[in-house]
DNA sequence: GTCTATAAATCGATAGAC
DNA sequence: GTCTATCGATTTATAGAC
């Protein structure tokens, strides 16, 4: 069925993954079947939105009739559920990859003079890069959730790996004792400091064990600007705004970089 | 009819506007009506969100048939475009009140010692605010955009309110001698400022006139941490992650407000 | 301006034959 | 695992009486 095969090269990710030798052909067909389903419900998840997803023209697509797809997935919660643990899981590899590229002793460019914000900066732009290669995943991710609809448990995991992704230039600047004060925040109050700790206490030990609150609060308000910043350009609200979506994001990570502390 | 009258008292913002007495009793009326519709469509679109908005189910809340409902919206996008025009103006003007409110010769609070931060301040916290209060119609706006559907052209002159609101206090900083330096930003290339002049052209002349280019840069860089951390708080992504939203946002903006060059 | 009635289409989910 | 057939429900939109 050659025309499934193209679509299938079309589709991202998961698709192409982990097929282990190992597996009974049955299985390998019952996986290329999800593989085939899942990229077709994509396709429709772009031209029509997550809330239009529908299993039966989903079917339609593939030729197949609405009740076979019921053996593959339990209905169509479970459908839009796989392409968001999809979606996610795509997004945290890219996270993943910027990451391990710019690492201190990774592939990096020959090692020259890369800091510390530099390595970090990596990872905003695979995150923008991926948005901007799957607009629509993007909003699956961090736009306006289905209503009445919970997000998986399966979703817990990658969102961590993309933290954890972000996260880990800051932390190994940290403890090379390279970590500089973090920008002005709360200033003001006295308390502040304390009550901005216990408001970020999951974050900070979980994925800056260490590092001071404010570096912490600027690491987290680091991906409120990212989040923003991409959504902002993918969603459209750069129109006759920001002519050059790229160079401001580049210089608005840049800012970042420096407030939470890397040079 | 008390029932429509208890929806209508509920709803916020367009319904209890402008109702000049030059009108004739028929216009009167009609305009009531066109509000009880928009009033039972917000709440539905809070119930079930904005792709299963129905003519049908908005009509059989308020006791009227479906084709009834023709006579006030053209049809089903109809009523979504009037719901979304109806939440920017609503946005608009909290941000704008928000501005003159906190604006130096404004009521403030007996103009005790109100830094240029503060008054900036209040614009986010406001729009925050507005959010929290209306997070379905926050989605309409800053979410995922609605495939195939192109936002009415009347949705740009409340963008451009809210945007006036947010640079208000920092042009009036400015043009006080009172804005400082913005934060680092491209620093390292030396062509950078200019890319980002050319980027952000439309902004700087039409909001920001004569204000330097990074104070720009940072001020639009601030849009774009507003807009993440709301989103990402009204969205639900805060969840076990930043325990206390408003406490992380308040000091995300004073570290917003520093490096626009507020003070 | 509101109603009844209806056309034409969509959908999810299930039963049961093969 | 895939099909046909079907139930029961939804929707947009229009026609025409009053």
């Amino acid at each position: 069925m050659p025309e499934l095969e193209t679509v299938r090269d079309t589709a991202s990710g998961v698709a192409s993954r982990a097929a282990p030798r190992s597996r009974t052909a049955r299985e390998r067909v019952r996986e290329e079947m999800t593989a085939e389903i899942l990229a077709v419900a994509r396709q429709h998840l772009a031209r029509e939105g997550a809330a239009a997803l529908s299993l039966r023209s989903v079917a339609r697509d593939l030729g197949m009739a609405p009740s076979a797809l019921y053996r593959y997935f339990e209905g169509r919660d479970a459908l839009l559920s796989a392409l968001i643990i999809e979606a996610f899981e795509s997004l945290a590899t890219e996270a993943e990859r910027a990451a391990e590229g710019a690492a201190v002793g990774g592939p990096g460019r020959a090692s020259g003079k890369v800091g510390d914000a530099d390595r970090w900066l990596a990872v905003p732009r695979a995150l923008r890069a991926w948005a901007l290669a799957h607009p629509h995943e993007w909003g699956l991710v961090f736009g306006t959730p289905v209503p009445g609809y919970e997000a998986p448990q399966a979703t817990v995991a990658p969102y961590v790996r993309v933290a954890a992704a972000m996260a880990r230039p800051v932390v190994e600047a940290f403890e090379s004792g390279r970590l500089g004060p973090a920008g002005a925040q709360g200033g003001g109050q006295p308390g502040a400091e304390a009550v901005l700790r216990q408001a970020l206490a999951p974050v900070a030990e979980g994925l800056f064990p260490g590092v001071p609150t404010p570096n912490v609060v600027a690491a987290v308000g680091a991906w409120s600007t990212i989040v923003g910043t991409v959504s902002l350009e993918v969603f459209g609200h750069w129109r006759n705004t920001v002519l050059d979506p790229e160079a401001f994001f580049d210089a608005t990570m840049r800012g970042v970089a420096h407030s939470v502390g890397l040079a």
